[in-house]
DNA sequence: GTGATCTGTGTTACCGCTAACATCACTGTC
DNA sequence: GACAGTGATGTTAGCGGTAACACAGATCAC
């Protein structure tokens, strides 16, 4: 009368992998082998697990095999929790690659890009059993904190491609401001200014640089360099600098947000834009066609960066000690804001 | 010679549970229970096996933790992969809520929210073991979808309020659509126009209901509603639109960059805002104070959403099963789209 | 002094899965 | 017809923790 524990399987709980291989009258690995597809199964005994699985709507636990593995098949991404097009784009074109790869994504995110903060989220996403971590936090500090962290995590930046200790994949920003400056020079402007991210962005310098380069380059007188922070209201506060300055006809601002700022400063002064000054932003926001003028900005490929980043993480997961970086190209999208007059 | 394995501890892995309970001479349980601070443990030997861990680096498996006690303390969050402002804004929010409540968060992202794609990415995070799943996808798609998961994963959605089958967490979209419409009824306005959001989106209809409730109290005229996708490009066309009509001087818009395609589309007709047109957004972007005009908008609390929204999984999880709903209030921003003329 | 109660600790079994090895028919070979 | 090779399956022992119970010694009530 009384039924073993063995008559009543999913009690309750979810189907355990035991649940299907009793239903199926079948060992608990044959069950496994028929889930992963390795090892060599009879058509018949496959069939009869498969119909068990459906009929008992097991899932794998992917804890237990995680464990029994030694692999998670999730990785960990840190992020910045502000919503900046760029790091927030980057993070669902990770999470996009990995889907693919079928792994999981946990992400952690810092109030700031700041050393103690980011060592901290990756131990934390380390004790959350992720296989590698990918931080997107391209500051120096950053940079730093990567240096810090045990050599046994596998370990990829969205970065400057310059960060020495680890593997990185980043957009070339450089080569975007390089464009951007050029594209300004060819249309005749005798310099060109910039409106430059904060101190301690890797973003911000390479952007810089490339700047800096075709200036030098070109053999123009360099303007001094304008810092804003990223937001709308630095690029404004930027502009209105830049007012007090003659001859001020051409300015590459590092992002569209900040370049928004420059238009609005702009505009209240009644200095028209391109007529009177030519910008040139760098993101290509979903916004930035519509701000007034259209902006001129360089795009970047965010789908691809998370592509090769994760592809790096990979990699490095399966022990590869080669010092890789990858750079993802940019394209100049050219609008009104860089219109002839 | 040969040494035992015993006198092998963290050989090259990472260190066990074990390898601290053999350093410090007790038992795995009491480093266990030191470890979780539950259990009654004299302070020396509580001594011992903390330094033990601190030598050894030890940190727990959360693996193995989460397989032994049933509870992974991960939950996933289901977000749509754009980099809208809103959900993606929420998203760091939960993230936040979570992370003070020692939980970690794994992401599924959808490229829209479409029933079988929620339905897939629920089920993906299920199999990574999550105790809970948030559903960021305002949609009706996603409402029906949450009806079709099995009842077993606690779920919670930020969605309308009226959502019927799970709990909800929500920003009163409808109060701020309400007091949009209201600020400019209180300008004198005869009527006010509404650039609605997509079909489908709850948030739309409930901002759309919103703006027609305080129509139709005020007895104005019910303009016909235009309806965008929540691009610029399509507040563009919208404003094109409206500019064949006449007697159009105020118009709330069910999002920023919407708004910001109707500023463009008024700017380039030379029309101008506030002095011809008024013009109302939400979301309160960072970019909205830049525009030009700077936006009138209401701007939503994405802080207190996350953790409103992480509280009522938590609920769930602990097998609460009230249907709970939480609301999250809305603020008005004032700025010079909406000035004196 | 005897049993009841507490503290501090250890033992055992199990969470759900897989790696590694073991087993047992078959098959083909010479 | 004995033997090696192969394919299909099972057995065992963990992965790194924790729950539940066991147990020794100290403390306490009466």
């Amino acid at each position: 009368m009384a039924k073993g524990p063995e008559n009543a399987p999913a009690a309750g709980r979810q189907p355990a992998l035991s649940d299907v291989a009793a239903a199926a009258g079948v060992s608990n690995m044959t069950v496994s082998r028929v889930i992963n597809g390795n090892g060599s199964v009879r058509a018949a005994t496959r069939r009869r697990v498969l119909d068990a699985v459906e009929q008992l709507g097991y899932r794998p636990n992917s804890l237990a095999r995680g464990l029994a593995t030694g692999r998670s098949r999730t990785l960990g991404a840190v992020a910045l929790d502000s919503v900046l097009y760029g790091p927030a784009s980057t993070l669902f074109g990770i999470e996009n690659a990995a889907r693919e790869a079928g792994y999981g994504v946990s992400v952690a995110s810092v109030s700031a890009p700041e050393h103690p903060l980011i060592v901290e989220a990756i131990e934390r996403l380390r004790s959350q059993g992720v296989e590698g971590v990918i931080v997107i936090a391209p500051h120096v500090a950053a940079g730093r904190a990567l240096e810090d962290v045990p050599q046994d995590v596998p370990l990829v930046a969205v970065a400057d491609v310059d960060q020495p200790s680890v593997p990185v994949a980043a957009v070339d920003h450089r080569d975007g401001a390089r464009q951007a400056a050029e594209h300004l020079f060819s249309l005749g402007h005798d310099t060109v200014w910039h409106i430059a991210g904060p101190h301690g962005w890797l973003e911000s310098q390479a952007r810089e640089e490339g700047w800096r380069a075709v200036v030098s380059e070109r053999g123009a007188p360099e303007p001094p360099v304008l810092r804003g922070d990223w937001s709308p209201r630095s690029g404004y506060e930027a502009g209105r600098e830049l007012l007090r300055h003659d001859q001020v006809d051409a300015v590459f601002v590092a992002n569209d947000q900040m370049a928004l700022g420059l238009l609005r400063a702009l505009s209240e002064a009644g200095v028209s834009v391109p007529h009177d000054v030519r910008v040139v932003g760098f993101d290509d926001i979903p916004e930035a066609a519509y701000f007034s003028p259209p902006l001129t900005t360089v795009r970047q490929d965010f789908i691809s960066l998370g592509r090769q980043v994760f592809g790096q993480l990979l990699h490095r997961i399966e022990g590869e000690r080669t010092r890789m970086r990858s750079i993802v190209p940019v394209e100049l999208v050219v609008r009104e804001s860089t219109g002839t007059r």
